[in-house]
DNA sequence: TTGGCTGCAAAATATTTGCAGAACA
DNA sequence: TGTTCTGCAAATATTTTGCAGCCAA
């Protein structure tokens, strides 16, 4: 299997929960957090640990596997797929969706701050509301 | 004084410990976390606690005035200017600048998000690195 | 006066780390 | 076989909460 050479050549060592963690990665575009990522895993290996979901999660995101988003203030998401792209979530609940539209062209910064920062890269957080989420009531919460 | 007015009729309780932390947000631009807000008003109220600092920053966002900013993963900052912008921050030490740009004309979303998601605003991350970085040796880490 | 606030401590949540044993290469 | 990884538990870090007493309004 080519996946498992790409790791290896790399230098991960591949264990069974490595690789379940790499599969359900895989084309995976929920954005989860680490918990959902060690409840998926749970279901073939249940006795993974926290300890080895983020410990594959911090040498996948030293590979540029993965890219940590920090879309939501209570936790980190991660993301499979690490083509430069945004973002827009749900502000009701919280679903994460990819924007695949390079803006960089049309996000010029003024020279007040061009003067203290040498830009490199850039991401967007849109926020909007998702279509299951505006057929049902707001939450009145 | 006007700024006491204007918490007050919001129905805020301005105690000593409140007002040593409005008067330090206001106008900040560090983009303080809750722990240099912490540390900045223990100066003046020495047995303040973070139960305080929490507490008030939460009235304060509920009241919306603060943001709330996730840009960095460790930690949130907090943004007393509402007025919408975005921020650039330092690759190398952290530091956040603002950027008073709208950019949203120039942000239009493709029909496969927009049929998903009914955008209502957005916020960018700009990543670069700042002058005094760039006089600085990189970190070997 | 009194309901909201403070400060302390403890709890909750998210993430990281130490280490002994396991297992990939 | 040796190095890296796993799983457990404990440690950290951040943020939240419970509660008794305090105090702004």
């Amino acid at each position: 299997m080519e996946r498992i050479e790409k790791y290896r050549s790399k230098g991960l060592k591949l264990t069974p929960q490595r690789l379940a963690i790499l599969e359900y990665l895989d084309g995976n575009t929920s954005h989860p957090t680490a918990e959902d990522i060690y409840r998926a895993v749970k279901k073939k290996h249940p006795t993974i640990s926290f300890a080895t979901v983020y410990n594959t999660l911090q040498a996948l995101l030293e590979m540029g596997e993965v890219m940590e988003l920090t879309i939501d203030p209570e936790r980190k998401h991660f993301d499979p797929n690490t083509t430069p792209h945004h973002h827009i979530v749900c502000t009701r609940c919280g679903k994460i969706g990819d924007v695949f539209v390079d803006y960089s062209s049309a996000l010029e910064l003024p020279p007040e701050v061009t003067e203290e920062f040498t830009p490199i890269s850039n991401h967007i957080d849109f926020y909007g509301v998702c279509k299951k989420c505006n057929k049902t009531k707001r939450r009145t919460k």
